[in-house]
RNA sequence: GGGCCUCUAGCUCAGUUGGCAGAGCAGCGGACUUUUAAUCCGUAGGUCGUGGGUUCGAGCCCCACGGGGCCCA
C-alpha cells in the first residue's frame, strides 16, 4: 500500500499520469480473442488493437514482459513488451510502476504467442488508473467474510461472483419480460408509508422532519397494489424492495426484493399457473434447462407440472388423526406438546398452532416443487374464504427446496370481510401479537369503491436466485447488510 | 433466543505438551526475449479480533465482549 502509493506519486511527479482522463481504448477483448482465435502458434499480424484491463497476471522475463488483462466480463488478454518493441526506457518503467491489480492500457500488433496464447505485442503501454491495494491471491477461495464486506474486491476475484450478479441480473430481465408478455404492467408504490401493512413483520421505523411523523419502510407492497387494482389496472406488478425488522440468517435479509403481482378476474389457480411459467421460464433464460445444476453439483428438476396438496389433509396424513378447522386448540396444543414443539404464547390460535404443525411433519420433508393449498383463516387475513370448504381460504404456499418461494391467494374483496379481519388483528395485537396486521382506512376505502375478484401473488426474489443456483441468500445480493466492524 | 465452530502478515492458512511468530502467494532488490499459480538468488513484512485473568512465561488455558459461519428454536 505504501509502497504504491509512492509509485503513484512517483509517476504524477516525472510528469505522467497516474489516472488519465481516457485512453485509446479500440478492442473488447473478447473481440480480439475471437478475431485471432485462428493464427498458428507464433504467427504475427499486422492489426493494431488498442486494449485495457486489470492487470490479473505478470512475468517478468527481462528483455521480455507478459501480463495478463483482465476485462468486466473476465474475459483475459495476454499483452508482450519486448525491449526491441517499447525501448530500455519504456520496459523498465513498465517494470517499475505496473502491479497487479492496475488498469493498464496496451496498444500494439495482435499475435498469437509461440505457445499459442492469442496475445497484443505491445508498442505503446500507459497505465490507465494505479492500483493502491494489493488484489486478494487470485488462485484461493476468498473467505465468506471478505466476500460479502469487499464485494468488489469478490468480483474482480472470484468467477462465480460475476457469474451471480449476470444470473441476477439475466433473472429480472426474465420476469418482466415474461409478466409484460401476458399483459401486466409494472408500478411503483411507496416504500415509505404512513403504515405497514400487507404482511404480518416487524417494520423498520424511520422519521420525517418536515412533517414531524414516523413513517414505516414497507413490509410488503400489497395493499397499494390492490388500490391498483381498484382503480382498474387489471394485471399489474411490482419488483422492489421490501424490508423487515427481523434477524438475518442464510435464507432471510432485513432487506429483500420482493415479486407481487395482481390479476383482475383470476384466483389462486390462475397465480400457480403464472408463478409456475415465470420460475420454469427463468430457468429456460439463464441456463436453457428446467433440470438446473446447483453450486455444490447436485441436480434440482423444476420441470413438469409440480405436486399439490392440501394443507390440512398432507397434515391429516402425516399424524393419522384427521385435523380439520373444527379441531380445538387445545388438541392441537396436545399434538404440539408430543413433539416439543413451543409456540409463542402470544400468538397461539388454531391457526398459527395448524400451520406450526404442518411445517414440522410436512413442510420440513419437502424437496420437490410443491404447492400447499388452503390455510386457516387466522394467518391469512387478506385472503377469501374457500369457495366451497368452510373454515379456511384460497390460499397456497410454494415450497421449493424445501423453503417457501411463492405464496397466492384468491384475493378478498369484500369490505366488510376485510374489515371484520382487521378488527380480529386488532384483537390479537392486543394480545401482545406485534406482527398482527394494523387496520389501514384508506385502504378499506379504496375496497369500498369495489375491486374486481383476482388472483394475487407475491415470490421472493433473491430466493428464486438461490432455488435456481443452490447459493446462500447472501450471495444472490451484491452488496448484502454487514455488521459494521469497529474501527 | 440456544448450541457448536471460527478470528494469526495484503490474501489463503500452519503453529505440537504453555517455552524465540511460521509457510505459500502478493511486496521490495537482483538475474532471465515465449511466460501460463514461471524459475532462481536475496530481503522486508505481525497490537495473534478486543479487554481482563491464571502463570516465571499465553497465539495456545480461563472469563467477558465483538465479527463471521453452521445447526436448532
Amino acid at each position: 500500500m505504501r509502497v504504491r502509493r509512492e509509485k503513484r506519486d512517483r509517476i504524477i511527479a516525472a510528469g505522467g499520469e497516474a489516472y488519465p482522463v481516457a485512453v485509446d481504448r479500440t478492442h473488447e477483448i473478447a473481440d480480439v480473442k475471437a478475431t485471432y482465435a485462428g493464427l498458428e502458434d507464433g504467427e504475427e499480424t499486422q492489426d493494431i488493437v488498442g486494449v485495457a484491463g486489470r492487470v490479473v497476471f505478470i512475468r517478468n522475463t527481462g528483455k521480455l514482459c507478459f501480463a495478463s488483462i483482465q476485462d468486466g466480463a473476465g474475459e483475459r488478454l495476454q499483452i508482450m513488451l519486448s525491449l526491441a518493441e517499447v525501448g530500455e526506457e519504456s520496459l523498465a518503467a513498465f517494470k517499475a510502476d505496473v502491479d497487479l491489480g492496475d488498469h493498464l492500457f496496451a496498444k500494439g500488433r495482435a499475435i498469437k504467442s509461440r505457445r499459442g496464447e492469442v496475445s497484443v505485442f505491445a508498442h505503446e503501454w500507459a497505465i490507465a488508473a494505479k492500483a493502491l491495494r494489493p488484489l486478494p491471491v487470485l488462485h484461493k477461495e476468498l473467505s465468506e467474510e471478505s466476500r460479502v464486506r469487499q464485494r468488489y474486491v469478490d468480483l474482480i476475484a472470484r468467477p462465480l461472483a460475476r457469474e451471480t450478479a449476470r444470473n441476477r441480473a439475466a433473472m429480472m430481465r426474465s420476469l418482466r419480460e415474461s409478466l409484460h408478455a401476458r399483459g401486466y404492467m409494472e408500478v411503483e408504490t411507496p416504500m415509505l408509508q404512513t403504515q405497514p401493512g400487507g404482511a404480518a413483520a416487524r417494520p423498520f421505523i424511520t422519521h420525517m422532519n418536515a412533517f414531524d411523523i414516523d413513517l414505516y419502510m414497507r413490509i410488503a407492497p400489497e395493499l397499494f397494489l390492490k388500490r391498483a387494482a381498484v382503480g382498474g389496472i387489471e394485471k399489474v406488478f411490482e419488483i422492489n424492495r421490501n424490508f423487515r425488522n427481523e434477524g438475518a440468517d442464510s435464507s432471510h435479509s432485513p432487506e429483500f426484493s420482493m415479486l407481487e403481482a395482481y390479476e383482475a378476474y383470476g384466483d389462486y389457480d390462475t397465480m400457480a399457473t403464472l408463478t409456475r411459467d415465470l420460475v420454469q421460464g427463468a430457468a429456460d433464460d439463464l441456463f436453457g434447462t428446467r433440470v438446473v445444476t446447483l453450486v455444490d453439483g447436485t441436480e434440482y428438476d423444476l420441470s413438469g407440472d409440480w405436486t399439490s396438496l392440501t394443507m390440512y389433509g398432507s397434515l391429516s396424513e402425516a399424524l393419522g388423526e384427521e385435523i380439520t378447522p373444527d379441531t380445538t386448540v387445545a388438541r392441537l396444543q396436545d399434538l404440539c406438546d408430543a413433539v416439543e414443539l413451543s409456540v409463542d404464547p402470544k400468538r397461539i390460535n388454531h391457526g398459527k398452532l395448524v400451520e406450526e404443525l404442518w411445517e414440522h411433519h410436512v413442510g420440513s420433508t419437502l424437496s420437490a416443487p410443491t404447492f400447499v393449498r388452503d390455510f386457516p383463516v387466522e394467518t391469512s387475513p387478506l385472503t377469501r374464504d374457500h369457495r366451497s370448504i368452510p373454515g379456511i381460504v384460497e390460499k397456497w404456499d410454494l415450497y421449493v427446496r424445501g423453503f417457501e418461494l411463492a405464496t397466492a391467494y384468491s384475493e378478498l374483496v369484500d369490505p366488510v370481510i376485510q374489515r371484520q379481519r382487521f378488527e380480529q388483528q386488532a384483537l390479537m395485537a392486543a394480545q401482545g401479537d406485534d406482527e398482527a396486521m394494523r387496520l389501514d382506512e384508506d385502504f378499506l376505502t379504496a375496497m369500498e369503491y369495489a375491486m374486481p375478484p383476482s388472483g394475487g401473488m407475491g415470490m421472493g426474489i433473491d430466493r428464486l436466485l438461490m432455488a435456481l443456483t443452490g447459493l446462500g441468500i447472501r450471495e444472490t445480493i451484491l452488496f448484502p447488510l454487514v455488521k459494521p466492524t469497529e474501527d
